[in-house]
RNA sequence: GGGCGGUUAGCUCAGUUGGUAGAGCGCCUGCUUUACACGCAGGAUGUCGGGGGUUCGAGCCCCUCACCGCCCACCA
């Protein structure tokens, strides 16, 4: 074993090893209750890991490999997601390269093309989710395309449709103009914009003066229908009835009231568009008026309201145009600058133009419902618990889903039309001819809201249904809450009746050291394997902004999810590269530690708890404490306290203390220290391994006696039995508290570190700990250990639990150094009984506190006291 | 406009029934102690965003203000 800890070497040694075990491919026996399952948010099949991908893996994996050392048959089910828009942007980014476009080659060659390019670059992340060494059963790998994926889409579109909760419409949408399809409101984002606000005269038709509006979209007043005034408005409630001449149009436009209309806004009065705006389509609703359209999908000026100078034109050039024109007649009587929000597409970032449109659409009314109460019920839990809020307050305001994509990339919608007006819904297409299909596809969150239950073979009642179906945690950041996680509830209670998980875990966003979004445009973006495999460090990642970057070091898998479990705590974090160091030298101590141990045991020992020392006893009961915390941490989805609780007792209690205490016994050869020894660092490595599992593995293997893989080993049940020996706890507690005492009263009497100093005990409750005192405190301890007479006089005494140590002269003791700390640790216990005395002397926190807390309190103050009087 | 989260040591963050503030990194002082210098020992550092309140006692509970971030929302 070499003396560092190398994950470069190890650890693709060790992914394959475990691929090759057949671990992650669990048989699918049993039911959903006794195993435990995980599916993976299935990636974009073109896409590449990223650092939340690389978080995610981590909590998933986590999750699995700790119900496999609990004795589940574990599945975590991998796949990917066909991703209809940004898979076919990016195939017709590669066509418009060649020279060529979507629509010159043809549907057919095109969607051909796709699979092409799905051949070429969709096994890429696949590979990097094997590089992670995540425990998924990649015999098993779906593809939101796949044949028998596809077939279940399509009928679940049928049985919907037949239940007319999907059903048609000419409404009005988010046209993306940049992908030319209707998105859904979950797809637009607003964003601050400075537009021109006109103010436009538009004339009576009494001829008596104009009705002034404004608004930011000159070009849509070709379709206006109406001018809404507010009905409480004295300025205008004698021209309600009235009509108005549209100018450019010369269409009459009457002036109706609404109580949408604020006064206080613009004029107070409105023009009214229903075919170009949300607000106005809903109050033309109100009061039967047309919705016109004058701008088309292609975003150019369209449609028989439109004078024919203007067809054809862009809506940015034709608002130029009308403008002019109206300035011509003097009809704007002002423009100002006027900041609101607009929504864009989170697809193209082109921004949408709302126009009136035949779409499919789902009514999510029904189904939202039971997916209220799972959640309201408890059924399914949301963790952090904050989250149950933000999903319930959407959900109960869920508006009807546009579902369908003017894009060939995708689950085309299973509905034709025939010349005879006939209308076929079904998942085989209709005999006889005459019959056109639909060309719009699904939305890509239609299919992947299926996820959990269809890659396990849905519709069929298949045995993977049975042994993994509902399955136990989903694991996602809070950005697809509402897009997948809302929808596979809902579609999962409506078609298997179960809700498709239990526990809903919302992971920390990571930033960038920054505090902004880790995004390659920003170039604040980490590649995870830069810092997994080494690589060059981006400049947002350097340790000074004006410093040259360098390199990451090859900080390896364990280390870079432990980094990421230790920083995430449900809060969005900063990437912080100190984390990943930090793992990387918990890997690199525990292979040491295994070293020591290793190094010195017989390849005939076996691991067998033999304690007999009172350390022993100790560090049997700090493990079992540590086994508790890291797993009610993980059970709670609190990551970053399981990883620092791992790390805190193989620091802080294994390496610290028990390794040292047990050297001398280790080093003669001591036949039950070695015993015990292989015990803990078996069940240390354990412990360790769903958060670190390769150097964990790795360790294991060189254990004399370790059987098959640590992956598949079950864990002691750490709950099952109480602490062994609260006693030996308390007895070590006090011997490190005073070696600790003693170093610091060394260190600040300039006693020589390499001096052994003639010392006497004076103290109880140590009984086999002294010679621990005597060596790690390096002490030459009276045998004696009373202060007989005619003793020397001690040069100074060093207050340790339950007495002191009385340094005897020598000269290695400072006499002036020794006085002085003697004092400063007098002032420091005068001060400390004052505060308890104070605190006692207050007769309401006497009268009024706990019982026990008094008590505790006055039991202090009579140690300080003690302490005081032993110096 | 509504909601949620944050503000704790120089930096990144913990602090889960209210009982004298913690970690890692960084900093200072020592140490070739036969597992590890990606190490060991010791040390310094905080009016816990501001203000008010409840309480014997508040980083934790209540009110309020400020700033930062996120989400939702139909003001032309």
């Amino acid at each position: 074993m070499k003396t560092r800890y190398e994950p470069a070497e190890v650890e693709p040694r060790i992914a394959q090893t475990w691929l090759e075990s057949g671990i992650n491919n669990p048989a699918p026996e049993g039911d959903s209750s006794e195993n435990y399952s995980i599916a993976i948010p299935p990636p974009n099949v073109t896409g590449v890991l990223h650092m939340g991908h690389a978080l995610n893996n981590a909590v998933q994996d986590t999750l699995i490999r700790r119900a496999r050392q609990q004795g589940k048959r574990t599945k975590w089910i991998l796949g990917t997601d066909h991703a209809g828009i940004a898979t076919q942007t990016q195939v017709e980014k590669q066509l418009i390269s060649l020279g060529t476009s979507r629509e010159e080659i043809g549907r057919e060659q095109f969607v051909n093309r796709v699979w092409a390019w799905r051949e070429l670059y969709g096994g890429e992340i696949i590979e990097q989710i094997k590089r992670l060494g995540s425990s998924v059963d990649f015999s098993a790998e779906r593809f939101t395309m796949d044949a028998d994926y596809a077939q279940a889409v399509l009928k679940v579109f049928v049985e919907l449709y037949e239940k007319g909760l999907i059903y048609r419409d000419r409404y009005l949408v988010n046209w993306d103009p940049g992908s030319l399809s209707a998105i859904s409101d979950l797809e637009v984002q607003d964003v601050e914009v400075t537009d021109t606000l006109y103010y436009i005269d538009y004339p009576l038709a009494s001829g008596s003066g104009a009705i002034t509006v404004a608004t930011v979209r000159p070009e849509t007043m070709l379709a206006d229908v109406a001018i809404a005034v507010n009905p409480e408005d004295e300025r205008y409630r004698r021209l309600i009835g009235e009509t108005a001449v549209l100018p450019l149009a010369g269409r009459r436009l009457k002036i109706i009231a609404d109580d949408y209309v604020k006064t206080e806004f613009g004029t107070g009065a409105l023009k009214i568009t229903p075919g170009h705006d949300p607000n106005d389509f809903e109050i033309g609703n109100r009061h039967g008026l047309p919705h016109p359209s004058v701008i088309g999908e292609d975003g150019r000026m369209q449609g028989e309201d439109v004078p024919e100078r203007f067809l054809g034109l862009k809506a940015a050039d034709a608002r130029d145009a009308i403008v002019a024109e109206l300035d011509e007649l003097g009809l704007i009587q002002r423009r100002e600058a006027y900041t609101h929000t607009v929504p864009f597409s989170q697809r193209s970032g082109e921004r949408i133009e709302p126009l009136i449109s035949l779409q499919w659409f789902m009514r999510m009314d029904e189904l939202a419902k039971p997916a209220i109460d799972v959640v309201r019920s408890g059924q399914i839990r949301f963790h952090p618990e904050r989250w149950t809020k933000v999903y319930l307050d959407w959900m109960e305001n869920l508006r009807p889903w546009c579902i369908s994509r003017q894009l060939w990339w995708g689950h085309q919608i299973p509905v034709w039309y025939h010349d005879d007006g006939r209308v076929h819904a079904g998942v085989e297409a209709p005999d006889g001819s005459g019959w056109e299909r639909d060309p719009d596809v699904l939305d890509t969150w239609f299919s992947s809201g299926l996820w959990p239950f269809v890659t396990l073979g849905w519709p069929e009642q298949t045995p993977e249904l049975k042994a993994f179906y509902p399955t136990d945690v989903l694991s996602t950041g809070r950005d697809i809450i509402f897009l997948w996680v809302a929808r596979m509830i809902m579609l999962g209670l409506e078609f298997t009746g179960e809700i498709p998980f239990s526990d809903v875990y919302v992971h920390s966003i990571i930033l960038a050291p920054d505090g902004r979004r880790m995004s390659k445009s920003l170039g604040t973006g980490l590649d995870p394997r830069g810092l997994i495999d080494g690589g060059e460090r981006p400049p947002a990642f350097a340790s000074a902004p004006d410093e040259d970057p360098g390199e990451f070091p090859a900080y390896g898998t364990d280390a870079v999810r432990w980094g990421l479990l230790a920083m995430s705590s449900g809060q969005d974090v900063r990437f912080n590269e100190e984390k990943v160091s930090q793992a990387q030298q918990l890997t690199n101590k525990l292979w040491n530690a295994s070293r020591l141990v290793l190094q010195r045991v017989d390849s005939d020992t076996r691991a067998d708890a033999r304690p007999h020392a009172p350390e022993d006893h100790w560090i049997l009961a700090r493990l079992q404490r540590a086994q508790l915390a890291v797993g009610e941490a993980i059970d709670a989805f609190e990551f970053s306290r399981a990883a620092l609780a791992l790390y805190d007792f193989v620091y802080g209690e294994l390496c610290d203390w028990y390794l040292e205490l047990v050297k001398p016994r280790l080093y003669d050869g001591d036949a039950d220290t070695a015993a015990t020894l292989l015990h803990v660092l078996t069940e240390t490595v354990t412990l360790a391994h769903p958060l670190i599992p390769f150097v964990t593995e790795e360790i294991y293997a060189h254990i004399p006696g370790s059987e098959g893989l640590l992956a598949g080993r079950r864990a002691q049940s750490a709950a099952s039995a109480g602490i062994s020996d609260t006693g030996s706890e308390d007895e070590v507690q006090r011997a490190i508290e005073a070696i600790q005492a003693i170093r610091a009263w060394r260190d600040a009497a300039d006693v020589k570190p390499a001096a052994i100093l003639p010392a006497r005990l004076a103290a109880d409750g140590y009984g086999e700990t002294v010679t621990h005192l005597a060596r790690l405190g390096r002490l030459e301890l009276d045998a004696s250990g009373g202060s007989a007479d005619g003793a020397a006089a001690a040069a100074a005494a060093i207050v340790i639990p339950g007495g002191v140590v009385e340094v005897l002269p020598s000269e290695d003791v400072d006499a002036e150094a020794a006085l002085r700390k003697r004092d400063a640790k007098r002032r420091e216990l005068e001060a400390e009984i004052r505060r308890a005395g104070g605190k006692l002397a207050n007769e309401k926190f006497v009268a009024r506190a706990p019982a026990e807390v008094v008590q505790a309190e006055r039991a202090k103050l009579e140690a300080l006291r003690a302490e005081l009087e032993a110096l």
